[in-house]
DNA sequence: AGTGAAATTCTCCGCGA
DNA sequence: TCGCGGAGAATTTCACT
């Protein structure tokens, strides 16, 4: 069922364009550069959100400085056929896994992970192998990144999941 | 190269997670929560930014609402011994990758692709394999996220790259 | 390091074109 | 839908502990 046709204009896609550079940036600031008053930006943000089209803000982080130093793409194989719901459930029960998605090729599954070092992989990757139906998984880890910039080299996750690298963990 | 002793206690963790959460809580708000005047914890993100531990703030856009339809991650395998800085200047050239990586087995690179439909990628596809050095490629189509919430299935990039979709109806 | 206060700027309303 | 204007918050800087 498609939504309702929402107008996404021209001043809508400059307006993602600049929170998607600096999410902070002030409607005003954001006014001044496409030529709109502080309000009408704002009106249209809010719009944004409701319609889905912004999801949220956040905070660039580089993992690295937080202590994860180890990040790799899993492939995941599983038994016959594996109910994608049941595979999103198992997903959800380990925080070092950034994203994940079912894909075409051999693999039913394919995982972002990320880890505090190689024995903290070592120790994810064992555990998701204890899952019920995970039959096997080859791992691809990442040495290094060719777009230093982009969303996924830095990320927003790492600061949440479970245990924190260095003494402190984040109480919740 | 061990970074001059930048001095990360569990306050510093607890802003990160929470400007990770919502990169536009006040800081009034987040001081309210870990204990902190909104001065101090100014002062600390502040500093966050200069250590480069928070590297930015960025709006999170679900890239299918801007007409981002179609995903995918290619393995890359170029010829004999491919100079990493030669490859992350290809990657520079097309601007729907989205990330891009080195990785051990047997591939040389991984790329993680956005395009609008299964048009485009193959036009994106196409013009990657025309580069020089570049042997050959495997595409994994995504299918499906299992994480809808994660970063990567929102993207920060696709708001800027070459020809936007038109007028997009938002749909789920 | 932290707090508090003052000046500036931004956000968030309603109202009118 | 836009812009304007005012009340209330947030940001930013400064002085002090």
């Amino acid at each position: 069922m498609p939504n309702k046709a929402a107008p996404f204009d021209t001043l809508d896609r400059q307006i993602v364009a600049a929170l998607t550079e600096n999410g902070r940036a002030s409607f005003a600031e954001i006014g001044a550069a496409i030529g709109l008053s502080s309000t009408a930006v704002k009106r249209r943000v809010d719009r944004l959100r409701e319609t889905n089209v912004i999801t949220g803000f956040s905070a660039t982080v580089r993992p690295a400085a937080l202590g994860w130093l180890t990040e790799a793409y899993v492939e995941v194989y599983c038994d016959s056929a594996a109910p994608p719901r049941r595979l999103a459930e198992v997903v959800r029960n380990h925080p070092e896994i950034a994203a994940a998605m079912t894909v075409t090729g051999g693999a039913d599954a394919l995982l972002h992970v990320r880890a505090r070092d190689v024995e903290h992989f070592e120790e994810v990757l064992e555990r998701i192998r204890t899952e019920p139906f995970i039959r096997k998984t080859i791992s691809y880890m990442v040495l290094s990144h060719l777009l230093p910039d982009s969303p996924e080299a830095g990320a927003r996750r790492p600061a949440t999941p479970a245990a924190a690298p260095d003494s402190a963990a984040i109480q919740r």
